[in-house]
DNA sequence: TTGCACTGGATTGCATACAATCGAGTGCAT
DNA sequence: ATGCACTCGATTGTATGCAATCCAGTGCAA
């Protein structure tokens, strides 16, 4: 809350929107949560005014909203919108994925690998939040070697997105280990397909992919919810 | 420029930023515009705050670029980006035309049909301002149709930047009437394959449509500024 | 004429002040 | 006890003011 608040001589807007974007995909902040302006303002040192800049620029990505007269709170992504996210990364990241294995050079191919790794390491050594994280990377990666900068920022958003859908939706506690977290394998697969220069392979993997990150996804959470408002509705 | 100081009462954000993009779909607003705070603030009747913020968001759009100390300019696109840009929309517009295809009722039919016939009036008319809008419509009810809010975003945020990519780089003068202003042949083509609920043969109109677009497109319109710069230094 | 330092006006960056709004809690009436 | 009107603290919306920055134009020197 008050992490800091000093010795920070000047922090640019982006670093403030980087923060606050680190934040959600490191599961650090939740759908729903209240983002108050001053309080925002005192943990980065500065005042509402620039807050707000981040907070409108952050809500133009659909990332925050911003209710009239009640502020802005971190997205709370509706299973409609859920669907609209995945179907929307279905059609990008194939395309993105193929160009990466025409255009990827090897230093690009050494830093992907190397995000592989750290996820396993993550995973392995139980730090789920660094485990998600890097597994957004390992996307995010993929996007950057493509050569395509518009597409690289919406996927950017769509990650974000989908990290808020996850938190939203996943299915809670149970199987954390063999679910998303460890799509590890499959990104696995997908470098192997990547660095064999097979980019239909690599096409077909990733959809793949896309589609059990959906699959694992449980919207039960909120209809749960719902049927307990339903059970005291017929007690009462 | 003192377009709308008096008598309207209050105007929201939104309508600012309709305002602004509406501007641009109609080729009134030219890439590299200065959009000063206090001249818009003006323009509009209210204070530089409220212009910040919608400028911030049409820079989180890349519809306008904001340079450190020195205020916010209608972006202009490179060529790099317009093909970025139309990879983009080369990817989305296609199977967004399927979904319409499968889901579009009546009515929305009827209305795209509408717009299709405005268009074709306006250019009749020799109005080049509304059949450029319109010609954006078009696809943009499409994109409606689809019900993906998510990606009917994506679009918007890249039929305006295929605005200023227009704006730009098109051929000057010369061939306009059989130029993209008249693509209203291909949206007519397009209507046929909705209207038959032929999905697959829209797709790929909707591809060689866009195709097409972006061959109209010259890229000279730049160079043709640096050779004549060129013919200035060999002069001298 | 060309290059460079300087200055004044204009514009932006940012914080703060004030008005408007919300909603949790209180108290009263039923 | 329940419902309802009201008030007050907290938070947001918006305008304004001031400092920082830029840049066009001027003048001076080479």
């Amino acid at each position: 809350m008050s992490e800091a608040a000093t010795a920070m001589p000047i922090l640019t807007d982006s670093e403030i929107y980087d923060s606050i974007v680190a934040a959600i995909l490191d599961h650090r902040l939740a759908p729903g949560t209240k983002l108050g302006e001053e309080k925002l303002g005192r943990a980065f040192g500065v005042s509402r005014t620039r807050i707000r800049q981040v907070l409108v620029r952050l809500a133009a990505e659909q990332i925050v909203v911003i209710t009239h007269n009640r502020g802005a709170c971190i997205a709370s992504p509706t299973p409609q919108e859920a669907h609209e996210v995945f179907s929307a990364r279905l059609l990008i990241e194939p395309p993105l994925i193929k160009a990466f294995v025409s255009a990827a050079d090897t230093p690009r191919l050494h830093a992907l690998q190397h995000t592989l790794h750290q996820e396993e390491q993550a995973l392995h050594d139980g730090d789920w939040r660094a485990a998600v994280r890097l597994s957004g990377d390992f996307h995010l990666q993929i996007a950057e070697g493509a050569h395509n900068a518009t597409l690289e920022k919406i996927l950017r958003e769509l990650v974000s997105r989908t990290s808020l859908i996850i938190m939203a939706y996943d299915t809670p506690g149970k199987a954390r280990r063999e679910s998303h977290t460890c799509g590890c394998d499959e990104h696995e697969a997908l470098f192997e397909a990547i660095l064999a220069r097979n980019a239909r392979e690599a096409s077909r993997l990733m959809k793949r992919h896309l589609q059990h990150l959906l699959d694992q996804i449980s919207f039960k959470a909120r209809e749960e919810q719902q049927t307990d408002l339903e059970f005291l509705f017929a007690r009462s």
